[in-house]
DNA sequence: ACATTAATTCAATAAATGTTGTATTATTGA
DNA sequence: TCAATAATACAACATTTATTGAATTAATGT
């Protein structure tokens, strides 16, 4: 991951509605939820949350996917293990842990 | 970590020089750097740099120490530290690798 | 075709963030 | 004490980000 993936990526994650959205997507695993059902379980107006997961996205942090009418919302588990990576890496810089650096980030993600 | 700490210290990631300035603190490692030296080192106006690092030091993620009439910045590890583990936690919840949240944030910060 | 549902887009506004120049505080050394 | 240095604080302004209400696009079922 490069420097202004990783801005961009924390930019998208540094709003409590938008972490909050990726965590529901992280918790619904890999069916990913629609719009509608966030909006109902996090309580968020609708285009008001139309306009943070065009941020997660744009931040490639979540991929989407349309069935009939619905859109399907869910978390890009490579790219938030590459934000991972990247932050564990650079947190270390300098460190004694670089050598586990790659094998830190969340392998099963 | 709680999330707004979490949010919190993400934002203060999330601008490329507040970025380069915990990158560079977390370089120069426990003996810090001061404002004129990171001023120099990364080309930022001293005043610019001291709202970034009052950001940060908001955030929880450097520590100030002033010797003489001069500041030494740090890079905080532990705060740091927190962030990753929050994010690990959150980033796997629902998935397998729950068990291993804890041993995977870098344990040498 | 028509009404309904899902979701986004747009414009307007409000709020937060970032930058710059100037002024201020505090420490040091002559 | 006075000049120089280190750093911050403040005010003004510009920019970016967030929210809301109204309108629009597209898919579905009758």
């Amino acid at each position: 991951m490069k420097e202004d993936q990783a801005v961009s990526a924390l930019g998208a994650l540094a709003h409590t509605q938008r972490l909050r959205v990726f965590r529901a997507l992280v918790v619904a695993g890999p069916e990913g939820l629609t719009p509608s059902v966030l909006a109902d379980q996090l309580d968020v107006a609708r285009n008001t949350l139309s306009f943070h997961l065009k941020e997660l996205a744009h931040a490639g942090l979540v991929t989407i996917e349309q069935q009939g009418r619905n859109l399907f919302y869910r978390a890009d588990f490579a790219h938030m293990n590459g934000l991972l990576g990247y932050l564990t890496e650079h947190c270390c810089q300098g460190g004694v842990c670089e050598a586990n650096a790659t094998s830190r980030a969340c392998t099963s993600c």
